[in-house]
RNA sequence: GCUCAGAUGGUGGAACUGGUAGACACGCAGGACUUAAAAUCCUGUUCCCGUUAAAGGAGUGCGGGUUCGAUUCCCGCUCUGAGUACCA
């Protein structure tokens, strides 16, 4: 019989479920090999072709890894906690974890129908109560945690209060809220419980406390800021404004330097790395001081001075005047009552200024005058005090020392408000910009004249700390991460509030069920949705009413894959001992500065408690590009009265005629030529359309975009897979380019490969298609073929090349078909390359090549020999003054003294080197010669 | 603006450490089989010039450089895509 894919994948998918082929042991002597695909989200859309791009690759390499030998565990599951579903049951009263069920439904089913080699036993959900379960555990342990400085690590909180009881708050070098109480161990032990449980929110890894949040009025949560961009909601396109909330935070900042340095010890690709190191932004720099100037009389001071922070002390010198951001808390006190009526004139301006203006708008130099002025601690000078929205509150300490010469942005408010502009460098060059330089020696600059910049940073910051008026200092631009959200759909915050502040609740309690509401809106006080679920309370006061954020789950679900099952602990320790991290993790580079964060952070910190051995989660991670969809258009006519006519225009005559593109159904378009009875039918408007036609075809034109259903371009995997498989699906995937690329989507060459697996099925039968091979000893030639297939394979896995292999396949199926080649140590090899690309064809073939049933998956990648592809006689490419010119052939066993000679012999050469004597001839061993004349 | 990635035929793309550029596939053209179509198979297909064939020339975004030899390395530029955005 003809290859019949059809029966083929269904047979084996359905022996693979029977059989639990890809179950995955924990324990085994095989040495271990873990490889993830990010978990999807459940949409309602169901999975697009370019969804299972990520999902084929890790599929093939785990299947590889297995022929090679590995105890591989390959898992999938399910993000199924999230925002949509949400808003559709706002909608018509469904509740989420019904849509999200029959979302997975669909989304197995069109995972199944591709052959993937997916331990399901492993199945996860982030929404399931088995799994938050273990999510709340973990939120758990963060609340009871603190980072020690000293140790560099995170510790039980029962040490620091520990530590408090016997010596105070003295000593303790930790991550904390800014405004921590000092206090003595006999201080301590006075405060009341509400007092002690207050100071320690302070420190714990997961706290409560008002910041300004990003809040999102049309979504009714507040978001990260990795989920916003240009100040509107990643999700959904909402503005999203500043505001001040009590809100539940991650202290991540306490992880930022290890975060940083884990980076070199991990296998990522380096514009990923890179974009975590920007958001991680450390600067170093210093914390300086500027005291109240004697001539300045406030009142109420809170402070008499303004610390600013600079990663260029060695320019303090050049200081002319001091900005704070408009939102700083100082603002207030330290405006004189004659400059008031400008500040507050200034504030209301900028208040007004939405994110979006303020982004744009950075060329308008503005700001204002507090009246206040300041000392420059090292030589005393007289500093004006400005406040101005080039200032963000939100980084460092809200506020700068201003250095005109050195900074472009100082510079242009110097020349604006005709401030002071000092040159500090010999070489400076300020005429008409700020010059950077960390060349030259400073003047200008009292003790520091004639220093170079490294002498001149380490002599100010020794001054500075002498004076006790500044230290080097680190910065990081990363801010805590936000916590909460204000949302049903999520896992509920394991937390109960008595006396205002939030308490634990017991471990044997967990997992805190999401309880039932009516309606999936906030309450009409504002409160979040779980406000409406009636005795939502702990026997000792109220349940926290906000519910974790997307994150949660997804920053530790690998671990679950390890012991999918475990009600005692989210993983055992052999488990986690035996897997110990992911091998290798495909997924998007849209994770960067999300999820992939978050699950460095959270690793990092079951390795400080000692729940896990590893200090990093994913040794090798691949970014599969994005696949965009590929719309087709057509080109309506309009008539002179500039209305729409049912006349079409092919793409190539459409510059003669008045027309308007109109979106077509990509699925009614091969080869960009429209199939007219098809598209008559598409729309009941168009059953009569006309149509101008190009040599009788009518030609779409053709753009990139998002794939989505309003540009009729998203073509479905279950319709390929119907016409031409799921082998055919995997390997078009493989072939379209490489994984890490971005491309679009375009179906025009599947055909190839469907050929190909067409002839590679034949190779195995004769022309009636009965099964027919041979057990007669392979020739040279067709040994030669397998090799070269073994060895490019085993090299393309490896490297992550999986469209090359394709090709590979392709040559060598042509020439064993040209070879006639039915020889079963031919074939039998062959197969086992295939298996990883195209799993269901191979196992029929392996079965029918009488091996047992499934034991391809297990069976051993066959042994490359080099012997097979030295040849006995070769051709050297000679060119001249690396032009080439023609072929010389010669024998193997030459001496290389002698295949010089035999080139220059040759009548080929003799001809172009017309009498000539070659200046020079080079001879490579990759069978090169060039000959210089 | 800054950071990163990329640019190769009509199209997707190959060329692993500098060594015969365009593998493989799509498309297109021609042919075989067929009453016809589908399927299959064969031949050709970077461009220019020429053409029965041969021979010749140019060519990997643009301009330079290093080298016997550059798609590959170096310098400058243009364009495209992604990330980021007053970070002191």
């Amino acid at each position: 019989m003809d290859y019949q894919f059809k029966d083929i994948e269904q047979k084996w998918q359905q022996f693979w479920a029977d059989n639990k082929t890809f179950k995955a042991e924990n324990t085994t002597s095989k040495p271990k090999y873990y490889v993830l695909d990010m978990f999807p989200y459940p949409s309602g859309a169901g999975l697009h072709v370019g969804h299972p791009l990520g999902y084929i690759a890790s599929d093939i390499f785990a299947r590889y890894k297995r022929l090679k030998g590995f105890n591989v565990l390959h898992p999938m599951g399910y993000d199924s906690f999230g925002l949509p579903a949400e808003q559709y049951a706002i909608q018509t009263g469904q509740h989420p974890s019904v849509t999200t069920e029959a979302n997975i439904a669909t989304y197995r089913r069109q995972l199944d129908q591709i052959g993937f080699s997916f331990d399901w036993d492993r199945e996860v959900r982030t929404s399931s109560p088995d799994y938050y379960k273990w999510t709340q555990w973990i939120f758990m342990q963060l609340f009871n945690s603190w980072y020690n400085k000293d140790a560099d690590k995170a510790e039980n909180i029962a040490k620091l209060v520990e530590h408090f009881e016997n010596k105070g708050s003295a000593g303790i070098n930790a991550v904390s809220d800014e405004e921590v109480l000092s206090f003595s161990a006999g201080e301590w032990k006075a405060f009341n419980l509400q007092e002690q449980q207050a100071e320690l929110l302070k420190y714990r890894l997961t706290y409560l406390r008002e910041s300004t949040v990003n809040w999102c009025a049309a979504l009714g949560t507040v978001l990260a800021n990795d989920e916003v961009k240009d100040g509107f909601s990643e999700r959904g396109g909402y503005p999203v404004e500043q505001k001040k909330m009590m809100q539940w935070s991650m202290r991540i900042t306490a992880y930022a330097q290890r975060l940083l340095e884990g980076l070199d010890t991990i296998d990522w690709p380096e514009p990923l790395k890179e974009m975590q190191r920007n958001w991680i932004g450390k600067s170093v720099g210093a914390s300086v001081r500027f005291p109240l100037d004697k001539t300045t009389h406030l009142s109420q001071l809170t402070t008499n001075y303004i610390e600013v922070f600079t990663t260029r002390v060695d320019t303090i010198f050049g200081v002319s005047f001091l900005v704070i951001a408009p939102e700083h808390e100082l603002v207030a006190e330290w405006t004189t009552p004659e400059q008031k009526a400008d500040i507050d004139a200034y504030i209301t301006q900028t208040k007004k200024k939405s994110e979006l203006d303020r982004m744009a708008d950075t060329k308008t130099v503005s700001g204002a005058f507090t009246g206040s002025y300041v000392t420059n601690p090292l030589n005393g000078a007289q500093i004006p005090v400005w406040i101005a929205d080039y200032v963000l509150a939100g980084y460092g300490t809200g506020a700068v020392m201003a250095v005109p010469s050195g900074d472009q942005r100082d510079y242009l408010f110097a020349k604006h408000f005709n401030l002071p502009i000092i040159p500090i460098i010999d070489i400076q060059n300020i005429e008409v910009e700020a010059d950077p330089t960390k060349e030259g020696k400073y003047i200008n600059s009292d003790f520091i004249n004639g220093l170079s910049y490294k002498e001149a940073t380490a002599a100010v910051v020794a001054k500075l700390e002498e004076l006790n008026l500044g230290k080097a200092k680190v910065n990081f631009r990363m801010r805590d991460a936000i916590f909460g959200r204000q949302r049903y759909w999520g896992e509920p915050v394991p937390v109960y509030f008595k006396g205002g502040l939030p308490y634990l609740i017991e471990e044997e309690h967990l997992p805190l069920l999401l309880p039932e509401i009516d309606k999936y809106l906030p309450t009409e006080s504002g409160e979040p949705p779980l406000g409406r679920a009636t005795g939502w309370k702990h026997e000792h006061g109220e349940y926290e009413l906000s519910t974790m954020p997307g994150w949660a789950g997804s920053s530790w679900y690998w671990y679950r894959y390890m012991d999918a099952h475990n009600d005692k602990e989210f993983a055992s320790r052999e488990a986690i001992e035996y897997w110990k991290d992911v091998d290798l993790y495909i997924g998007g580079s849209e994770h960067a500065t999300g999820h992939l964060l978050y699950s460095r952070f959270w690793n990092k910190f079951l390795k400080d408690i000692g729940k896990v051995v590893e200090e990093e989660p994913f040794k090798k991670l691949i970014n599969q590009g994005m696949i965009q969809g590929r719309s087709n258009f057509v080109y309506r006519l309009i008539d002179d009265e500039g209305k729409g006519t049912n006349t079409f225009v092919s793409h190539g005559l459409i510059k003669d005629h008045k027309t308007s593109p109109l979106h077509v159904d990509v699925n009614i378009v091969e080869n960009e030529i429209l199939n007219l009875n098809k598209f008559k039918a598409w729309r009941e408007d168009f059953a009569d359309a006309e149509f101008i036609l190009e040599n009788g075809k009518y030609i779409c034109g053709v753009e990139v975009e998002k794939m989505s259903k309003s540009k009729f371009n998203v073509v479905n995997p279950d319709d390929l897979i119907s016409r031409y498989g799921a082998d055919t699906l995997r390997m078009y995937e493989m072939f379209l380019g490489p994984l890490e690329q971005s491309k679009p989507w375009n179906t025009n060459g599947i055909e190839g490969v469907f050929k190909f697996l067409r002839k590679f099925w034949k190779l195995f039968h004769d022309a009636d298609f009965n099964f027919n091979v041979s057990n007669e000893a392979p020739t040279k030639a067709e040994l030669k073929s397998l090799h070269k297939i073994i060895q490019k394979v085993e090299q393309d896995i490896e490297r992550f090349s999986f469209n090359t292999s394709v090709s590979s396949f392709m040559i060598a199926v042509n020439e064993l078909t040209d070879l006639k080649c039915n020889k079963r140590a031919i074939l039998q090899d062959l197969v086992i390359t295939l298996a990883p690309y195209a799993p269901h064809i191979s196992e029929e073939l392996w079965t029918l090549l009488g091996n047992p049933a499934g034991s391809i998956s297990t069976a051993a990648y066959p042994k490359f020999n080099p012997a097979y592809l030295v040849e006995d006689e070769f051709s050297y490419p000679v060119s001249f003054n690396g032009k080439m010119k023609t072929n010389v052939s010669l024998s193997l066993t030459m001496e290389a003294a002698d295949i010089e000679a035999a080139i220059l012999a040759n009548a080929d050469v003799q001809k172009y080197l017309d009498g000539k004597t070659p200046k020079k001839v080079i001879v490579v061993k990759g069978r090169i010669v060039n000959i210089v004349i």
